[in-house]
DNA sequence: AACTCCATGTAATGCGTTACATGATTCT
DNA sequence: AGAATCATGTAACGCATTACATGGAGTT
């Protein structure tokens, strides 16, 4: 669902409203978002139609003399609404945050009020992943003391790899999770510790942690 | 690919043959790749059919008496051929090694001449990722010296902030690719350190590095 | 004359997900 | 009697990818 919200944040950005066209070259090489996520426009054009349908955009052709006719897309209040939900709410997947937490953040830092936005769902990601990385760590404490006994071999051999194969995709989970986390924990330093344009930057508090 | 390759690997692991029933199995909870990869049977069937296309795998149709016919599916020439093929290549991307490399892992520890297999698709692997991480701060580092002129403003704000974002996502790529090569390492070390079965463990280069 | 830009799509193909259909047998 | 196990799939739906179709206007 990112690129469906990745089209209508761009349509927000451009005074709510814009054409398929336009739209497609935000997603060239060399724009910001291109590092990000991948978007032909044909798919482009297929998320037009599923936000329309959804209620988050609606569409009006526009005649330009000696251009062909475009379809002008404008954001509803709906539509609107939606953003501003899907911009507060942290993904629950460490590899989701590749994708669709960077399109998130991207769109925050431009919103009006990224001061808080950003300072709101970056401290929410944080507390998401935290909460992962706890779960983790603790199965791996469960997992770690099923093979104390190394002389006896009364369990066989596979279950015994088995068991050391389920602690390696833990190590592997656990590794990506904190790498995201000492990421975002940047983040919020670096934020903290310059922009005091919008003083709400801290005062925003992760809700439910 | 790689639920494709799971269920080869599988039939592999059970002497060359077996039927989807007990395929589906190993997919349930509990089980070493249930924490990797999903599969539903409906899935299962569907893959069948495709190494079967493939001349990966051969069926034929089994009766027990008092029990619904089988179909027993075993891995042809080209199939063992193909499935060895796959577990000495690494995958070009970090986020592929969540799920594929971790398939490829798990077959190559349990395939014959583990040891070996073992220590050549770590190896790669980690060559493959130590070339992207160079490539990745190579990238990261044409990027740092864009922004020296705080005082000057005539690059307007958008661009600096496109600027910050690009930088943003390079972090978090390289964050998450340095997790996986330090993973690997670990697993590398303590390969070398514990088993001595086959001493071809460390004998294996990497190939192209 | 050939190419690129503008602008919008459709068509084909395949993958993934969920749900359901079938029908005998063995366990509780 | 009811549930789970064995065993194999089909059907429906939507998403993603790639390629192509269309056609005027300006550029080289």
């Amino acid at each position: 669902m990112a690129a469906e919200h990745a089209v209508l944040g761009l349509l927000a950005l451009e005074a709510g409203a814009g054409h398929g066209y336009d739209l497609a070259r935000h997603f060239g090489p060399g724009r910001p978002l291109a590092g990000v996520i991948r978007l032909e426009p044909g798919m482009l054009y297929h998320h037009l139609k599923k936000l329309g349908r959804a209620g988050w955009v609606s569409a009006a052709t526009e005649a330009v003399p000696g251009r062909p006719a475009r379809q002008v897309h404008s954001v509803t209040p709906a539509g609107q609404a939606e953003l501003r939900r899907w911009l507060t709410e942290p993904v629950a997947h460490t590899r989701e945050v590749r994708l669709e937490f960077l399109v998130k953040l991207y769109f925050a830092r431009r919103a009006t009020g990224a001061a808080s936005l950003v300072a709101r769902l970056v401290g929410e990601q944080r507390a998401t992943l935290a909460r992962l990385e706890g779960s983790l760590a603790g199965q791996l404490a469960a997992l770690l003391p099923v093979g104390p006994t190394p002389a006896a071999s009364d369990t066989d051999d596979e279950a015994q790899d088995d068991a050391a194969f389920a602690r390696l995709v833990l190590e592997l989970r656990l590794d990506q999770t904190r790498a995201v986390l000492g990421w975002l924990d940047r983040l919020i330093d670096e934020r903290t510790a310059d922009g005091g344009a919008a003083g709400a930057a801290v005062d925003v508090p992760p809700q439910e942690a």
